[in-house]
RNA sequence: GCCCACAUAGCUCAGCUGGCAGAGCACUUCCUUGGUAAGGAAGAGGUCAUCGGUUCAAGUCCGAUUGUGGGCUCCA
């Protein structure tokens, strides 16, 4: 941890500033570069605390750093083009922490060739070009692009004019910018010349279809970053480096969690102590659920194709499930639970009195993700949600929405993280009656309105049966993961499956089904969970909570007394038993981030008390055995996060 | 699925232009009986992912397969 100085530097600001506005056309004149010392804070910064999530943001300013991390994307197009002629243009935007260019060249990129592409762009920077701003007409671009060779450029400009068209409002000027040799049709706006250009260093290659299109040309993409000093691309590839370490694959294999092997691709094999954690979080969901009111169920999960094509899966979600054939029939992994829970339902007539019927259900669902999309926890093809279906009379949506969302919150505060939301709506693929999609979004929004939670809407962004509220956390490398979510059902379940209940009158209605996961899948939680706290689980969480350590053979026998004393209070405690010393055995757990470490000799066994000490070093004054594992068990029951 | 890279001991990795497979940690045994982040010594451990090819000779070069990693619209 040499460049543990140059953390402190790290400034704290929130995390996503709000984007800056598009720039208008004066506004493109480049901006001194010395103006951006005039936003560095009087006050020092907040030091993030060590091992945070904080720690690892970026934070920082994406706003003034973007016209030079975009004139990097400049000067990389410029030394690509010289040291491959012919080299196709794409597009080359700023993005979080830095830049990228995606190139079409007569040969792929491999890592080997980005020193050489570095060199020649440090010799651009040298030479200190200025970026000069032209301005063509649309006809005068097309034509100049044409000349140039750069059909990428040329199909912006046309579609650029395409949608001017169609909006009926007119072309927007077409401008371009040089610096030295190198002329690009760019919208700015850039630092005055390349000189202005701040230490840089390109990060890796990547293949990228052309506008994402899987149908259009693989284009090879270039990554780099840019900073204003030396020391904050420092930081910035330090940070990169922690990142790394807490990934949670790593730590899964220095933690003895999981596994994953061939034989099985996308799934995991979970050892005893990532089980353990598993089962802590499962036992505490069933805890609130049994609170809520909630009836677990199970159901099967190799399931007919009948069933998938009356939900409509057969059609809408094929290509993502897995087909087994036996006797000539076909049948399905179940991908979701959702549609055999209705045959739970439908297994006696329902009254209006029966609702809420909450089914809850932690069903192993199997997804045929394709091959290149598998990472880790966070996208596999064998999983466990907890996962539930909630039948409800019209009348009673809002309410049971407006719980929902409270579960969310109180379960979310369990591991300290802050859920937010966001409003999902029809998407273009979709089952049933729009005037149920819409009756449902109506539901939805009023729900989310009273209850008064901030929320932002995805348009199109629902499942192909339900518009649905997503909660999304940010993890501690800063990206965002959709966690729970929870759909308003008005078509598939219902209608589909011909759902009725029996109102006051005596007449048949139709209940709502509300699809619901909270930590969604588990293996993905997990995985979030283990980076998020780098590991060092919180006490309730923690697969080992505490490790007795006797500091000597004749102490062996008192360690195992205590470790049972504590683990009577149902906490999970193991004694260190080897034949190393004791600071051997302390480095040993802390490296297992195990909360507590009871270190017992001779003065410990006379007085019959425990001096714990904690994974972070502090050495808490010794008890007596009953008390300490009073107050841990206190600890454990209170989810309390620290 | 597609582009690039990678795959050597349980883990982290070294092994150059082909010439007898290595280190540290972990593990086993022995010595050490200790006071809050690594005591010492010895030993055991590998079909170099799989299959095929080139070669007198392949961990090393070539091809295929499998798996893993970085990515695959923050649109000039």
């Amino acid at each position: 941890m040499t460049c543990k100085r140059s953390l402190v530097r790290v400034q704290c600001r929130p995390p996503h500033p709000s984007r800056p506005e598009h720039p208008t056309m004066v506004e493109q004149v480049a901006p001194p570069a010395e103006e951006s010392d005039a936003t560095v804070p009087d006050a020092l910064p907040d030091v993030p605390v060590r091992g945070s999530a904080d720690e690892l943001m970026d934070h920082g300013a994406a706003g003034e750093l973007g016209p030079m991390r975009h004139s990097a994307a400049h000067v990389l197009a410029e030394a690509v083009l010289d040291l491959f002629p012919g080299t196709k243009l794409g597009i080359g935007p700023v993005i979080a922490d830095g830049f990228y260019y995606d190139f079409l060249l007569p040969r792929p990129l491999t890592p080997d060739d980005l020193p050489a592409i570095e060199a020649r762009m440090r010799e651009s920077i040298a030479a200190d070009h200025p970026f000069e701003l032209s301005e063509e007409t649309p006809e005068a671009a097309h034509a100049a692009l044409v000349e140039r060779d750069q059909p990428f450029k040329v199909e912006i400009i046309d579609d650029l004019a395409a949608s001017a068209a169609t909006d009926g409002t007119p072309m927007p000027p077409t401008t371009f910018y040089r610096q030295g040799p190198f002329i690009d049709l760019c919208r700015g706006p850039h630092v005055a010349s390349t000189g202005k250009i701040g230490p840089f260093k390109l990060l890796g290659t990547a293949g990228a279809y052309w506008r994402g299109d899987e149908q259009r040309p693989m284009l090879q993409r270039v990554y780099g970053t840019a900073w204003a000093t030396q020391e904050e691309l420092d930081a910035y590839l330090w940070r990169r480096d922690e990142a790394k370490k807490r990934d949670h694959r790593r730590l899964g294999v220095q933690l003895d969690l999981f596994s994953f092997h061939d034989v099985s691709p996308g799934s995991a094999f979970w050892h005893p102590k990532g089980q353990r954690i598993w089962r802590t979080l499962e036992t505490a969901m069933r805890e609130l659920q049994e609170r809520r009111g909630y009836q677990e169920i199970s159901t099967p999960i190799l399931v007919s194709e009948k069933l998938w094509r009356q939900s409509g899966h057969w059609d809408q979600y094929a290509e993502n499930m897995f087909i087994v054939e036996s006797e000539k029939q076909l049948f399905s992994l179940k991908p979701m639970n959702c549609p055999e829970s209705t045959y739970i339902y439908r297994s006696k007539k329902r009254s209006y009195r029966d609702l809420p019927l909450r089914l809850s259900e932690y069903g192993r669902l199997h997804r045929n993700e394709r091959s290149g999309a598998l990472s880790g926890l966070t996208r596999v093809r064998q999983f466990i949600q907890d996962d539930a279906h909630i039948y409800v009379r019209p009348d009673q949506l809002t309410d049971e929405i407006e719980a929902l969302l409270d579960e969310v919150r109180e379960a979310y505060s369990w591991v300290g993280l802050e859920p937010h939301f966001a409003f999902a709506t029809k998407p273009d693929k979709a089952i049933g009656d729009p005037a149920l999609w819409e009756r449902a979004e109506g539901l939805i929004h009023d729900a989310l309105v009273r209850s008064g939670v901030p929320f932002i809407e995805k348009p199109k962004d629902g499942t192909f049966y339900a518009p649905k509220i997503d909660i999304y956390i940010d993890d501690a490398l800063g990206r965002e993961w959709q966690m729970a979510t929870i759909q308003v059902d008005l078509v598939m379940l219902p209608e589909r499956f011909d759902l009725t209940y029996t109102d006051e009158a005596g007449e048949s209605q139709r209940p709502i089904a509300i699809h619901r996961a909270i930590y969604g899948s588990l293996e993905r939680f997990i995985g979030i969970l283990v980076e998020h706290f780098a590991g060092a689980f919180p006490l309730w969480l923690a697969p080992v909570q505490a490790v007795v350590i006797p500091i000597a053979d004749r102490h062996a026998d008192a360690a195992q007394e205590l470790a049972d004393v504590l683990r009577a209070r149902g906490l999970r405690v193991e004694v260190d038993a080897s034949s190393n010393r004791m600071q051997y055995k302390i480095r040993a757990a802390q490296e297992q981030k195990v909360p507590y470490m009871v270190v017992l000799g001779d003065r410990e066994i006379e007085a019959r008390t425990a001096s714990p000490r904690t994974r972070a070093g502090e050495q808490q004054p010794a008890d007596p055995w009953d008390t300490f594992a009073d107050r841990l068990a206190a600890q454990v029951s209170s989810r309390s996060i620290d």
